[in-house]
Order: C-alpha cells, then structure tokens, then sequence
DNA sequence: CGGGTTACTGTCAGGTTGACAATAAGTAAA
DNA sequence: TTTACTTATTGTCAACCTGACAGTAACCCG
C-alpha cells in the first residue's frame, strides 16, 4: 500500500483596496496548470521539499507565489480525508499567513495568480473552499485574543490603522475611543513618541508591538523570543 | 528524493486516581520495543492505513491502546521537523482525545503500556515531551471557553463532577456556586430531573449536555451534529 | 481666525466575576 | 427524635469590564 503523497499549502491574507477602492481581505490564489482540477483556482502549495522543516516549506511557496516575507506563520490544519483528491490520497498540511498591506500592493500578479476577496470566492480546487473558510474563522478568532493583527502591518503603525485591520476582518465598525482602552490596558503596545503629520487632523502618534512579550499564543510550540540586547533598555 | 514518513499519533487524556488514590489527568504511553529509541516511551501511534481518514486512524489506535472509545478526539498539530526521528524523516500528525473517567479504569495496562501523571513524564522518545506539553495547554486553554470538559465524564453528571474536571486538570479550587452560575448562563447544559441519592448529604442533580448545541468550537470543522428526531421533541 | 477632521480623554450605565453568607436536604450519630 | 455534619443550591455585594457617547485637543485649509 503506497503513502499517501505529502503537500504543503498556504493560505495567504492581507488587506488590499478591492476594485472599487474599499480596503478588503484578500487571498492570493492560483490556478492549476495540469489535471487534476485543471483550470480550477487553488491555493498556492506543493510538495515538502529536501530535508525542510514544515514552515519553511510554507515560507518558501508564500514566497514563489507572492514575492513576499510574511510576517505571520502559523499552521493550521492538516486535511486528509481519503477522497480530497480524486486519484491520489494526498494528505495537505495548511498554514495560515498574514503579509503586510503596504508590500502586498507591490506583489506581482500573473496569468495565472490572483487575488480574490476572501469572502467571495469561486468554486475552488480540492476541499479548498472548506480550508479557507476554516482559516478565515481561525483568523477572526484570533484577533479578539492575541496580537495576530500586526501581521497586516508594519513596524509602526497607529491606532486608527489597527483599528481598521479589525474592523475590515471582523466586519464590523468599532468605536475608536473604546479600541484605544481595550488596546492600551491589555498590553502588548509601546508608544514611539513620534507622530504622523500631513493630515489634516490632529496628528497621530505611531505605536509599535512590545518584543519583550509573545502573545502569539501558541503555547509551548512558539518559538521563544530572540534574545534581543534591547530588553534591557527601558 | 524520498517522500517523508507520515505518522498518526494521539495524546490520550483521562482522569484516574494515582497512586495516592487522588484524581490525576493520566495519559496512556507506549513502550518501544524497536529501534529507534527503544526502552523509551512513547504516544501511541502508527502509520495510517488504506483508505482511512486521520481521525479514524487516531481513533484506531485509541482503541487498540486503551481498548476505550473517546468522548472526544480533535486534531492537536503536525510535527515535521526534520530532526525528530534520528534515521529518517517522520510527518506525525498528532490527535488528542478524552477518554471517560470511569471507563479508563478498566483499560488494560500491560508491560508495555503504563498510565502516567500528565504532569510528571518520564524522558519520553523523539520529541512526544513537547507534543504531551503542547496538548495539555491545548485542553486547558479549550476548557475555558468551549466543552471539551464533557469528554471524560458519561452521559449525565452532577455539576459537583463536572467542577471537579476543572479543578483536576486547571489545578486550583473552584468557587461551586459561581461555577455553578456560569455554567448555567453560559447555557448547554441541562438538567435531567433526576438526583443521586446515597451521599450522606442534600442529592445533587443530574445533568446533560445539550446536544443540539455545537460547542466543540472548531468552526467550520465541526461536523454538524447528527440530525437527530429528538430535536424536534423539546 | 473659524470650520472641518481626526486624535484622544472622560463619564456613565449595565453586565460579569470573585468572595462569601445563608439556606436546603439529605445521612449518621446521639 | 433530635442534633450534627455534609454537600447542594440560592443570594448578595463590591470590583471590574464594556459599550455608548459626550467633550476637548491639535492639526490643515480656507
């Protein structure tokens, strides 16, 4: 009795201005080139290579597909119901990214990779509708718990931009003054001091995530911070 | 280039007394009897078979390990470092499960399969410390906001037991009335009508899950609930 | 300098939570 | 039979958290 064959796939979110210019969550998709499920849009994934770790793997054709470094990478799941495929049992391990909005506009998009608004989607390849809609739930979840959201942003951002990474995710509008607190007492955000001028506003002032903390909220499979120098700074 | 190993495993959670006669979260494990890593133990596992779906192989080896069906079995993680197993490359996906209380007193210990406290492991082969830690948060972080608990109780129970699955596996007291209070606000339970008499004490209710609730909280995951005729009873 | 816009701070009512007092309903001992 | 003891169950209260929303601050632009 053959293994079954052994695939890595991604999904990829990050918050781009759909057709008529409203920011949106967006996935990358691509679309398959040889049967089975030929012409049909899947997502971007292929086979664990060499002697390389799972994530790397899922690093690696994040990076084939978008020509970006995500800046969050977790697993998610790994599906292997015996008729996913209709010729060969393959079972896919999935993970979930988040690229940053600002260099997802720069990402090159081909013939055959586009981006589709997550919550409108085609018929996909495979069990994928199911694996992107189990990701987007698992996103959803998880902004209301940990900091998954600067993922979407980057180094500094300022509270109004967080705010819209939520609210564009969760659907829904969020009363500024109340997402301060929330955000302040729980922790996890430094000042800069420096702020944003230009607008025709009171400007404001750019934050940064706290290094020192791990609220990526994994348990005992997150890598533990980097030893940065910087800790002892404040 | 060979196409790596994939494995089933399952971390297999119960309440037992210990030695000390006190209620103790236990997980069964395995002793090699191969190399590699011979004389250590280990989770049960396999590799998967034919045509079975990866919840039914862990269910699979629940049962041949333990002789018990779970009360409930999740998908915990893939682990594929490179490094995990010495000579070649292993993908184990890993399941976690919970077997009732007063069944798991029956299953079968042999030579080769001891319970073990899940807070007090033995050094155990290839990397199953860091998975055993992995699914132990897991169930203590499920326990807060979803049903999991139900798992090692039987059909009906008293809040007392119920609590008491608490306590064992989170390892602090817990205040019985609001425990009480939030499990009833936060609703899924119900009361039966019956009490157990016998205690030398005012009798306690029985209670229910409500199973036309779905609380596993996997999202999309979860397969719906059976559609049974009773729904329509109430 | 005044209007427009977003940043930021303050307040208040309603809900939730933890600590703990009080009562209920059994068994067992006196 | 009455009292003691044990757990079940209900009630109360203060501290805290949250959502709604009013009010002030700081910038640009005319």
């Amino acid at each position: 009795m053959p293994q079954p064959t052994l695939a890595v796939s991604t999904v990829i979110f990050a918050l781009r201005a759909d057709s008529s210019g409203k920011k949106t969550l967006m996935l990358p998709l691509v679309q398959r080139i040889r049967e089975p499920q030929l012409g049909y849009w899947a997502l971007p994934g292929g086979p664990l290579e060499g002697n390389e770790d799972l994530a790397d793997a899922a690093a690696r054709n994040l990076r084939s597909t978008t020509g970006l470094e995500p800046r969050y990478l977790e697993q998610l799941y790994a599906f292997g119901d015996p008729h996913r495929s209709p010729d060969q049992r393959v079972v896919s391990i999935v993970y979930w990214a988040l690229v940053e909005s600002a260099e997802a506009d720069k990402a090159f998009e081909t013939e055959n990779v586009k981006w589709f608004a997550a919550d409108c989607l085609p018929d996909l390849a495979f069990d994928h509708n199911l694996i992107v809609e189990y990701a987007l739930w698992r996103l959803r979840t998880k902004l209301n718990y940990s900091r998954v959201a600067h993922g979407f942003l980057g180094e500094s951002f300022t509270l109004t931009q967080l705010r819209e990474v939520y609210e564009v995710v969760l659907q829904r509008d969020i009363d500024p003054a109340n997402f301060r607190r929330s955000i302040e007492t729980s922790g996890g955000i430094v000042a800069t001091g420096t702020r944003v001028s230009g607008g025709s506003h009171r400007p404001p002032q750019l934050y940064t995530y706290d290094r020192s903390l791990n609220l990526a909220d994994q348990g005992p499979l997150t890598r533990s911070p980097k030893p940065t120098s910087e800790v002892s700074k404040s």
